[in-house]
DNA sequence: GCCGTGCTGTGACGAACATCACGGACAAGG
DNA sequence: CCTTGTCCGTGATGTTCGTCACAGCACGGC
């Protein structure tokens, strides 16, 4: 069975898990086991016990909630590749959101007494685990911060350089799912992508954007210049 | 020497240090040392190795960055019984932001160096650091969905009604203040503070808002009512 | 072929908030 | 007392971005 290797795979070039020691990596990706789904399975509930990570070998997951004004709002789309509920995956609460298949899915799939089975032979890995979720949080708190105060079209800026920097120029994702994880509007995204399309900077295809010119689309989004010691991260 | 004690006591109605085991709390309260600083010293600055947290005793101080324009944006501004620094302290990343007191001020310090060998001699110290990570994490998406798809006036009043909570009905916070917390500017929280003094839901005051009527304020901002499992298809 | 269905492009309109610009109130200190 | 600084209150004005509405275009299924 090569599932382990596979994930093992996936995280090690995930943001999250890519960080710990390869050894680290292959031990977890040791305990996993797969599970597939038909298209419009739920995987998981709000209030759920959040007893698992899952790894998505093929297939695609949506992450939604039901909001206060009753209309559903997807927060998040995952493709292959994609590692989630991590942070549930360490401690165990319930579910925030509900996942769903949006297609036939084959995921990957860590259960909680696993880990911390593993974690309690081996404690070095909870040193790492803790060094990780630092990393978590300081990464939040960038994203929260910008999400106040940049305008939009920076916020698209640096998610699109960061799609790029993970997947290469050409980037699948529909403009409908760049929106969400912006936090605005397609249309709002679409005049914004228009403009950089007519400037040269992009191409645009139906679920595919095509970045052209890094550089120029970077200098949109001037970083601080910040005199000193300069560390972003 | 009570300071030990005095931390314990700062750290077991933190947030983030509340949820750790008494003998926990009283195991890393036993590593501080505190520290005095006049008004207008610096305790640190972006860049600085995070190697300590700090708990604030008695003064004030502000959290500061130099932003792209030039201006100063004050991030955060901390008093008494406050605690920071608790995620340099795990993971020793640099400082993100600016530290200087705006008041006399005495702390208490952990360093992160004695934190590290309190935990290599006890082990199960990693695994509730871990959790209280995760819930930093939760804490801090929560806090990031709301400040991009709640309005004005619901952010501010569960701002308020937090501040509330923690300090009770008189609030000793400047609207500038207040403004930055909640992501907004002065003007705008002003309005909405003006609307709710006339409805006699708060009075106001030079650096001060009283809350008169909470179950009202509360209204203002509706939970989700959140009808049981939410269906799949 | 023909018809849905889902993605993309665009215009019109309005609400929420930031910005700018003041004026006044209160405290501290010469 | 007068000055200076910091906070509060409030209008005018503009920008950003969401909402609504609709039209074209690809693609897959029958």
């Amino acid at each position: 069975m090569t599932a382990p290797r596979d994930l093992a795979r996936l995280l090690a070039v995930n943001p999250f898990f890519g960080r710990l020691d390869p050894e680290t990596v292959a031990a977890i990706a040791a305990l996993c086991v797969t599970r597939s789904l038909e298209a419009g399975r739920t995987l998981f509930l709000k209030g759920d016990p959040g007893d698992a990570l899952y790894a998505i070998r093929r297939g695609q997951i949506r992450i939604a909630t039901a909001t206060d004004d009753g209309r559903r709002r997807t927060l998040n789309i995952l493709g292959a590749g994609d590692v989630f509920g991590e942070v549930a995956l360490l401690d165990g609460q319930p579910r925030t959101a509900n996942a769903f298949t949006s297609e036939p899915t084959e995921l990957f799939v860590v259960m909680r007494r696993d880990l911390l089975a593993l974690v309690a032979r081996e404690p070095t890995i909870a040193v790492q685990l803790i060094e990780l979720l630092c990393a978590r949080v300081r990464w939040m708190s960038e994203r929260t911060e910008e999400a106040s105060f940049l305008p939009l079209e920076r916020r698209l800026v640096r998610r699109l350089l960061g799609l790029c920097d993970d997947y290469g120029a050409e980037i699948a994702v529909s403009q409908e799912e760049l929106a969400v994880f912006v936090g605005a509007t397609r249309e709002s995204v679409n005049r914004n992508l228009q403009v950089w399309k007519r400037a040269g900077l992009i191409a645009l295809g139906r679920g595919r954007i095509h970045v052209l010119d890094t550089a120029r689309l970077a200098a949109l989004d001037p970083r601080e210049p910040e005199p000193g010691a300069e560390r972003s991260r």
